[in-house]
Formats: structure tokens, sequence, C-alpha cells
DNA sequence: GTGATCCTTTGATTTGCATCAATTCGGACG
DNA sequence: CGTCCGAATTGATGCAAATCAAAGGATCAC
């Protein structure tokens, strides 16, 4: 029996009570509200049906639950349907580093289709249910489908940049540089999937937040309530305004300006 | 006319000669000693025809000489053959973010298949040749043989766990242990193309080191000379030689051994 | 060969953030 | 409703690496 809650995306439950009532295991594309960020973005009406094939509902998560870890085998990726998700690298000495967060309609494991485990831990990080792709029947079907393969490239491209993009978050920009930028992409990818960009509520904790930016929890907090008294944002617990989201814009480009002047 | 060095790859020089007495601008990756590194690794013997079919035989590049940059449409993905190339991202106010180094066998551009333009600017560390796979031919390719599809899909997912754990580099290791890593990973990319693992020459200057692991140029000049004050290394210039890769390892993982034992 | 330019090294000083320490807050649960 | 335990905040201190400054070295053009 699988439970959904809807999670702050009321419009997908609709759709994936529709699906339940139809189809038990297989997950329905069509009816899904995210295809317009999941995988069927990239393919034709006609070829939704062998998307839908090879596409198994997953399970629900609970918080903290892990989807997969490194010593899982490889089978599968993930599209997040409801909740998200946290990935992070557990060195042997047990230290941990999280590579990424993921929302709704997006793919989690693409990091790990070179070898024979996961490359990654996936923990959830609420109330979380997911999609899985089987990647032998994905390669087959995008062997297929050169509008899905092309897809699957521009997918893991973008995770190549983002994660570049973190790269250089990290070795050049201050604590508050890396924070406000965090808050921005968050804001623009709840703004995708229809929710408010200025006021939501922050999946993870303030750890994650500070071990995914390389920064110690109590920094974290601090420009926290640095930005609250320069009333940039307001923040009490994970709920999150931003009250100033182009001076944030300007706090992330202050450190490229100030480098371009001389 | 293409002008074609050896840099250090010996046997590579011949094939490539032969190469041309017969075909000028098709590329031979059958001849090609670098074919057991790159795509050809991938494919059947009897399908390596049509791989040769779509690449291109690249120029020869200067040192400094740009490959693309990131105001050049995206077309083609690059394999390095002789030299090394130095990929980074150029931010609005000129900022430089050195993303990777690459060297013969290795792929260039995976990281610009989401948009329009490269995601960043490619630049030969001396003078370097390339073979060139433009993008849409590789697609259609990609889609009729599984097993090369397979591998593109291989090689991305091995770019983000590689840029992942450089993210894991800046954000939680010391001068000394990012620089120790670097050396090791340039040691056994060395040795995987039968070279000294113990006694190259670094492709990059101290600056693109320090930019790529987020440091100031001054620090890692310290963290050289301290190096070999401890005998770990000798340096003169890019002149490197590894004296105890043990204790280079020991120094990488310095860092995850502290923090296991508490 | 010689100057110009860039790259590298070395030293002195500063600083942003980590670390240590101590409350306070907030949710889970009996 | 109070108890408990992890999460978050706030303050004080220390340190690794940045920055500033300057001197060698290497490389190139002419």
């Amino acid at each position: 029996m699988i439970c959904i809650n809807s999670d702050g995306l009321p419009e997908m439950a609709q759709a994936i009570r529709f699906r339940q009532a139809t189809s038990p295991l297989k997950a329905s594309c069509q009816q899904c509200s995210l295809s317009n960020l999941c995988l069927p973005l990239a393919v034709q009406d006609n070829d939704l049906d062998s998307l839908e094939d090879i596409v198994q509902q997953g399970r629900m998560y609970d918080r903290g639950e892990h989807i997969f870890d490194q010593s899982t085998p490889f089978r599968s990726c993930f599209a997040v349907k409801s909740g998200s998700v946290k990935t992070s690298i557990i060195t042997e000495g047990g230290e941990e580093q999280v590579t990424g967060f993921f929302m709704p309609g997006e793919l989690v494991g693409l990091d790990s289709m070179s070898g024979e485990f996961y490359a990654c831990t996936a923990k959830a990080l609420e109330r979380t249910s997911v999609c899985e792709f089987p990647i032998e029947k994905l390669e087959e079907l995008t062997g297929k489908l050169p509008d899905l393969q092309h897809h699957m490239y521009r997918l893991m491209s973008q995770e190549i940049q983002n994660s570049h993009q973190l790269a250089m978050l990290l070795s050049k920009n201050t604590a508050e540089e890396r924070i406000a930028a965090l808050l921005l992409s968050l804001s623009s990818r709840f703004q995708r999937r229809r929710m408010s960009p200025t006021n939501f509520s922050l999946p993870m904790a303030r750890n994650d937040i500070a071990n995914f930016l390389g920064l110690a929890v109590e920094t974290v907090s601090r420009v926290f309530t640095r930005f609250q008294n320069q009333g940039l944002i307001r923040a009490r617990g994970r709920e999150v305004e931003l009250l100033d989201v182009e001076a944030l814009q300007l706090v992330t480009r202050e450190f490229s300006r100030q480098n371009c002047q001389h």
C-alpha cells in the first residue's frame, strides 16, 4: 500500500491519486504534474508509453530514510516525485560531504553510472516519494529515443556544471556569498515548481547547509541572523522569507564586481 | 598541414605518422595508441569504422591557445591526443575558476552538452593536438552503438564524481592535503599513460594549481617547499619527483583518519 | 646578449572562519 | 504538561591561509 502526501504540491496529489486507481505499480507520467520538469519532458507523446513501461512506482520514504547508499549495487536512477532528497559522500573515516539537494522532478543517481555501486548516499529529507528508472532499461530506451538520449546528456552535463559552480563557490566566495547563492538557487527552483519563490520552508537542517557549503554550522547561523538584521530575509527555524531578492543577488555578485575593478 | 609533436608519448608519434600517410584529415583510431583510454575503448573492432567516420583530426594548438571559449557555439567534444588542456569558467567579472586538467585520451566538453555555448573555456597548456567529435554525429552514433552510449554515460558520470571529489577537497581539506591529492592524481594519470608515476613535468603553472585548488599562489609555493623539506618530493620549477608516495597518500588520508578517532 | 615580462619564491601582517564553550529553542514522547 | 535530547543560536578565542610586499628566476623577443 502506497501512501501519498502532497508536501506543498497540492496539484500533484490529485494526479497521483488518479493513477493509483488505474494501475498501482506502474507510474503514469501522463498524469503526473511534474512531466514538464522530469524525463517525460523530452519524449514525444506517442513515445510516453514506452517510458511508462520502464518506470516503477517507488515506495514512500520517511524523513531520514536512505533511498540507497554507497554499498547498494547501482541499479536505477530515481526521480523525486514529492518531498526532497539529500545526496552525500561518506568517506572511509565517516566524514560526510553533502553533494546536492534534489527537489521534485529532479533525477538522483546520475553520478553513479560509472561504477558497480552508488557513488553517494541518498537520504530523504522529509516524507518523500520517488519514481524508479532501472538503468538497463533506461539505457535501452535512450538508444531508441534520440530525444530522450539527448535529454539524458543534457541532465548529466547540467549536473557537471552545477558541481563546477559549487566548486567555484567553495573556493572563491565568502560565507555570506555562498549562503545567498544557495537561498537564491532554492528560490528559483521553488518557483519553477509553482511555489512561492520568496516564502518557503527549507527542507534541510542548518547542518546540511553548512556541510554542503563548506562552512561550520555556527557560521551559517550567524550569516542567517546577519541577513535578518540587514532586512534581507526573515528566518525562523526552517521557515524562510526572502525580503530583498535583489540585495541577495547583489551579495552573490559583490565578489566578482569587486575583482572587476582592478 | 598538420604538425605533430610527441610530447612524451613516443609510441604514439609513429602511429600518427602512419595515419597521415594514408588519410590526412580522417583520424585513425585503429592506429592510435590512446585507443585503450579514449572512446574507441568502448566500441567493438567492427564498429570502429563508424567512429572513425565521425571523428575529425583537429589542428595543433600552441601553448596558451584557446580550443574554445564560453562564446563559442557548442559543436563538438574534443579528445586530447597529445599535450594537455586546462578548462576554466570565466565569470562576468573576469574571475577565473579552473575546473579541470585534461591529459591525452581524456574527453573535453562533456560539461557543455546542455547549452548553446560551451560552458567553459579550454586552453592548451602546452603544444597540444586534439581529435574532434561533432556532437550531433556522436549522439547519432551512440544511439546505434549501445556500448558507446554506455561509455558516454560512464564518462559523464565520472566527471560528476570528479567534480564532487574536488568540492570535497575544497570544503574540507587543508592546503597540504589538497596539493598532495593533486600530485597523486596526476601521478596515477601519468602512470596509466605509460609514463613515470614518480617523475614528471607539471603541465600547468603554480597559478593554475592554486586556482584549481582554491588557494593562493603563495600558499602553493610554500607547500611545495615544505613537502620538499620533508623529503616527500623534489621540485624545481615544473619538474617534479615524488620521493615518498606513501607519505603523500598518508597526507591526503590524515584528515579522515583524524576525524575517525572521536 | 640584454632588457622586459611573467612566474615563482620568501617574509610580515591581517582576517575570515573554525573551534571551543555555553545557552536557548523546539519538537517528540511518556 | 513537564522532561529530554538534538538543533540552533550567540559569544570568546585561535589559527590557517589570504593578502601585502619585495626579491629572485626563468623565458621570450629583438
